[in-house]
DNA sequence: AACCGCAACAACCGCAAAGGG
DNA sequence: TCCCTTTGCGGTTGTTGCGGT
């Protein structure tokens, strides 16, 4: 904290989403100098934001460990119980769900299971966190299962719902990883039929380049649901390349053009350039418990 | 085809705590 | 001890895409 040598000069940041460029800059950065002082950061990387939106970036899209996808029930229960224990402490409820930062967490929870919980608790049946949560656990039939997942079965229909499933053709594109659940009909039992824990965050190189047919969203350019079961094989992922990424087709509305595509941006061998301690003892936040 | 409403989610903003000088 | 800066957190807004009309 408070490291004055940090100093920057005041400039106009560059607002908005992150395009793959960005990322890769930001990602390059840290795993070559680690985590330290976030407000050099972006000077020190060649990023127009300011430190904050760099951390951010990081902490919630670019960092290793990230678990995209839909939430699994059990990551339900838990934000639901721990909603009612603890109120909207994003931080500490998402100490307990590896992989999910804050941010998702409560994303998640006002866009869905906050209403879950109060159309619960206002029917006439009113119930408890803790009678909703054993209600999901216990009873997961199909017309339960598809009210309380209607947005994403509503996913399921569209090639590119949401920007997470943008890249869910990267699993069903001959990856040995789950598909994507945003873009699977939901089912309980398929959902636990498969590796619980596919936590690797996508920038991690896949085994082999890989392309993606649906357009790239900037925003989650490199952390959409390219998550790949990697199985552990950390060291097979070294020679894969973030230039297989597809072109970015520039959506965004007032964040400049960034049609650069990621390819040609450097993508190898990021873990031979970094000492894991450096890249992962800063880790700040609150899923270190991640499965490496 | 155009418009509208909604859902989902990425990112920004403001505040408070933490920590160094 | 105070001041200043950075970091972390939670609330909120903005953007995008989809479905319905």
């Amino acid at each position: 904290m408070g490291c004055r040598s940090c100093e920057k000069p005041k400039m106009n940041y560059r607002k908005g989403l992150w395009s793959p460029e960005e990322d890769q800059r930001l990602r390059d950065y840290i795993l070559k100098h680690g985590l330290g002082c976030w407000s050099a950061v972006p000077a020190k990387a060649g990023l127009q934001r300011n430190g904050k939106s760099c951390r951010l970036r990081w902490i919630n899209y670019l960092r290793p460990g990230l678990k995209r996808g839909m939430f699994s029930q059990e990551e339900e229960d838990v934000v639901i119980n721990l909603q009612a224990k603890l109120g909207n402490k994003w931080s500490q409820i998402a100490m307990h769900l590896p992989g999910r930062t804050d941010n998702e967490v409560k994303n998640y929870w006002n866009s869905y299971l906050k209403k879950r919980v109060m159309q619960a608790q206002g029917g006439s049946n009113p119930k408890s966190p803790a009678e909703l949560t054993s209600m999901s656990t216990t009873e997961p039939t199909m017309s339960m299962s598809m009210s309380m997942h209607h947005h994403h079965v509503k996913n399921c229909s569209g090639s590119t719902a949401t920007s997470h499933d943008q890249d869910a053709n990267i699993s069903s594109n001959g990856l040995s990883g789950p598909a994507p659940l945003a873009q699977q009909p939901f089912d309980h039992q398929a959902q636990q039929q498969q590796p619980k824990n596919f936590v690797f965050s996508d920038w991690v190189p896949a085994p082999e380049s890989y392309s993606v047919s649906a357009h790239w969203p900037a925003s989650t350019a490199s952390s959409g649901n390219v998550t790949p079961s990697h199985g552990g094989a950390f060291g097979d992922q070294i020679s894969g390349s973030y230039g297989a990424l597809p072109p970015h087709q520039d959506h965004q509305a007032g964040v400049g053009s960034h049609g650069a595509t990621a390819t040609g941006i450097a993508g190898s061998g990021y873990f031979d350039l970094l000492n894991m301690g450096d890249i992962y003892g800063g880790f700040s936040s609150t899923n270190d418990d991640l499965l490496f």
